[in-house]
DNA sequence: CTTGATCCTCCAGTCACTGGAGAATTTACG
DNA sequence: CGTAAATTCTCCAGTGACTGGAGGATCAAG
């Protein structure tokens, strides 16, 4: 098994650099072992356990949410109850973000549509954002 | 034009006192005439520029952002291309934000529906995100 | 052998707040 | 009128999740 320096790993997981020595420091990837002359080296196991990471956090798991996640997926016999309430309760956050994006969306639509190109005096993108009853909703 | 203390300020805007004193800050909002006693004491014009802030913030714009808007709208004869400019940028992104999230939102429902309640093995929670090849869009 | 790429640690900065310490003042109640 | 609670003040440090620079050591290629 191939053992990786801390560039080579960067450019397989698409992490950068500093990130990786980051999440080092916050615990979420183990102390790696060193050379002679105190570089990081890194096997197959922590590239992978790093891919898990960032593919947690594009998917907008938090830190802590991913440091539960990887507490499960090292203990395989345990039950993974706790993972699906994680992504359970993430699916909620994540469907109520979009139905407020998409609020804001026609909102701000609204407002582009109605600029008159002409001047401030005139224009809906100050109109709106200056007085909330010009929202088409109310859910903020 | 009843004067307003900063609590009442918060209490009417829905924005936390440090926050407010945050934008003074850093110049969103203007510094504050104060009473004998140090207080800051608010007009109706203020409020309704936090208001503005407020709602610019809630709608995903950044603070540049605002700060250019809120120039613009302190000039009411300029012309509101910028403004329109400034939306339609923003625009683009709320839609893109929002495709993402859909995206994630039907991979996070996949892994959800996956996950047999049995034990980490057998996890879809925790396979999915430890093998992007599981993913159903490439959009990330 | 030298040059440039890579790595190390430490520290400071980013964004947009948020909150605590400690002191002063104002308001409400009895 | 006295006191206790609420409000405000400033200053400073912390949040999350990185990001980047300084200054120095080491490695790989020509």
């Amino acid at each position: 098994m191939a053992m990786l320096s801390i560039g080579a790993l960067a450019a397989q997981t698409g992490v950068k650099i500093p990130t990786i020595r980051y999440y080092e420091s916050i615990g979420l990837l183990p102390e790696a072992p060193r050379t002679e002359s105190n570089r990081r080296l890194y096997d197959g196991a922590v590239a992978k356990r790093l891919r898990f990471i960032r593919h947690a956090r594009d998917l907008g798991f938090e830190v802590e949410a991913i440091r539960q996640l990887l507490a499960m997926a090292d203990d395989p016999a345990r039950s993974c109850h706790e993972a699906d309430a994680l992504a359970q309760a993430h699916l909620a956050d994540i469907e109520s973000k979009i139905s407020r994006l998409e609020a804001l969306r026609d909102e701000v639509r609204h407002m582009v549509a109605c600029c008159g190109q002409g001047q401030v005096r005139t224009c809906h993108v100050i109109e709106v954002l200056a007085d909330h009853a010009h929202c088409l909703h109310e859910t903020h």
